[in-house]
RNA sequence: GGCGGCAUGGCCAAGUGGUAAGGCAGAGGAUUGCAAAUCCUUUACCCCCAGUUCGAAUCUGGGUGCCGCCUCCA
């Protein structure tokens, strides 16, 4: 089997085959640092994430760059908001992003350039288009001209003849005037008085934004790239302008691959920041929701298909999330111990069925739905186990011996998901301002009395009052009372 | 108007020619003082119409509905 991959560029499923044989580049549009990242940045990162950890695990050597852009409009306007400046506005968003990258077990890009850092590159890429007469000036604008690139539109397919005429009506104010054709977009902005400017041959001003892409492309990771991603609200104008700046520069191809993350609705609608829809990360995990549920909620879905975002959705994530962390919780109990060879053949046929099957899944174009739900079904007996392990069965406790290789396969495929076991909630976990181990135990102690007695009132009550400070009991058969801290 | 995508059980969501994965919710049972948790069992003919085929959710044509892009956007 070989992995198969919707390309964009080619509107098909095909399969993957790097320029270089065992090594793929990948480059990522990043986020533009005026604000912090909502789940829709969420959603598309995940995505990549996962395909980078499964070219990993499939024996890759992979090299990930993803940009910030840390010069536009946005930004300006932010920080003449604030009375703070562009520096400190993106240096603050870029702190955020990191952390929650980091949050959601996004792996860290090998390179992450920023458009303030890469201004040679782009000065150069454009002194190049201009040498080539693909770019113009005009006022202290340089100017992209979309009529000198044979494949304008190839992304898209956008023609450019029929585009005029649906654009004639839009043509208006004085940057649209001194465009040779409507769709000409800006490599380089004059600065306006009083903003951060940078030199160039063209006077002060800054880079347009799809320029810094080209450019970082072309600086970090060559001509020719494999893979090129982003949501698919970049297609047009941003990825279809990166290829015609960097293909005219360079005659060459800039990514064999181009992969597009669909998007995630609210009520039937894009999440956006200028709808006002939108729900950040940061507010989303400080509102309870885990990390690897909002893991699990974007990897039931399709990457290319619209996510739509619902609290009961998001509630049926996490409700199945819990079932399989407490499976992979015993994973990593049980997995990590040294059990000798013998063990590991005993459930070798079934493992070898279940990471196979994995594989096909992610091998049809990230198909992480059915991936998971050969995961969930890996991971039932697990739970099962768990459940039966913790009155101490010496039974179960023999089938953890047995179960020690799926265990560890559960944890290796639930890593090329990104997901792993979370939060220990069990006794022995950290309490946080509530009841000790010391007082829950006396306290169940005390219930445990008052059950003894027939005294059902007495006993209901210590219930609910442990409840109330957080502390849920689940009495287990055989008299055994367990507990968690939620 | 142009380009692209989607329509599967109560909800989410796989499935791309041979009689529908998985998750959530629901139902029944076991267990329990009750509850929770857990375990077992269980719930669909796939938007409509026509066609191709021995056979279609899956292919073709035509509808209908919804979404994205065409302006900054993951």
């Amino acid at each position: 089997m070989t992995l198969r991959l919707t390309n964009s560029l080619t509107r098909r499923t095909e399969p993957f085959e790097p320029l270089q044989p065992g090594q793929v580049s990948m480059y990522c549009c990043g986020v533009t640092v005026y604000d912090l990242c909502h789940l829709g940045h969420a959603r598309s990162y995940i995505a990549w994430d996962v395909l980078r950890r499964y070219l990993l695990w499939s024996g890759y050597q992979v090299t990930f760059v993803q940009n910030y852009t840390d010069i536009d409009d946005k930004i300006l306007k932010r920080a003449a908001e604030e009375g703070s400046s562009m520096e400190l506005v993106s240096e603050r968003n870029i702190d955020a992003f990191v952390a929650d990258m980091a949050a959601l077990n996004i792996l860290p890009a090998d390179r992450m350039p920023r458009a303030t850092q890469s201004l040679d590159a782009i000065r150069e890429l454009i002194g190049e288009l201009q040498a080539k007469g693909a770019a113009y000036g005009a006022d202290g604008d340089v100017y992209f001209a979309v009529m000198k690139h044979a494949g304008y539109g190839k992304l898209s397919g956008r023609d450019l003849s029929e585009q005029q005429q649906n654009a004639d009506g839009r043509v208006s104010g004085s940057e649209e005037a001194r465009k040779h054709h409507p769709f000409d977009f800006a490599l380089w902005k004059g600065a306006k008085p009083g903003e951060p400017s940078f030199p160039s041959p063209w006077g002060p001003g800054r880079p347009g934004w799809h320029i810094e892409c080209s450019a970082m492309v072309r600086q970090e990771l060559g001509t020719t790239i494999d893979i090129h991603l982003g949501g698919a609200d970049l297609i047009f104008p941003h990825h279809e302008n990166e290829i015609a700046q960097s293909e005219a520069a360079t005659g060459q191809q800039l990514a064999r691959w181009w992969l597009h993350n669909g998007m995630v609705n609210v009520g039937g609608e894009k999440m956006s920041k200028s709808l006002g829809n939108f729900t950040t990360i940061r507010a989303l995990l400080e509102s309870g929701t885990s990390a690897m549920t909002l893991r699990l909620f974007v990897l039931q879905a399709h990457y290319r298909k619209p996510l739509d975002f619902t609290t009961e959705a998001l509630a049926a994530a996490a409700t199945g999330w819990k079932g399989l962390n407490a499976a992979l919780q015993l994973a990593a109990q049980v997995g990590s111990g040294d059990w000798g060879p013998a063990t590991e053949a005993q459930a070798s046929d079934l493992l070898s069925e279940g990471r196979l099957r994995f594989s096909a899944a992610m091998d049809d174009d990230l198909n992480t739905s059915a991936a998971l739900a050969v995961l969930f079904e890996l991971a039932k007996p697990l739970r099962s186990l768990a459940n039966r392990s913790e009155r101490g069965d010496a039974h179960a406790a023999a089938e953890a011996l047995a179960l020690h290789a799926e265990s560890q396969l559960v944890l290796e495929l639930a890593g090329v998901l990104g997901l792993k076991p979370e939060g220990e909630s069990r006794p022995g976990g950290a309490a946080i301002g509530g009841p000790s181990e010391a007082e829950i135990a006396a306290a169940i102690a005390e219930r445990q009395a008052a059950k003894a007695a027939k005294n059902y009132g007495e006993a209901d009550r210590i219930r609910a009052n442990l409840l109330d400070q957080g502390i849920e009991l689940i009495d287990k058969p055989g008299g055994l009372t367990d507990w968690l801290r939620g």
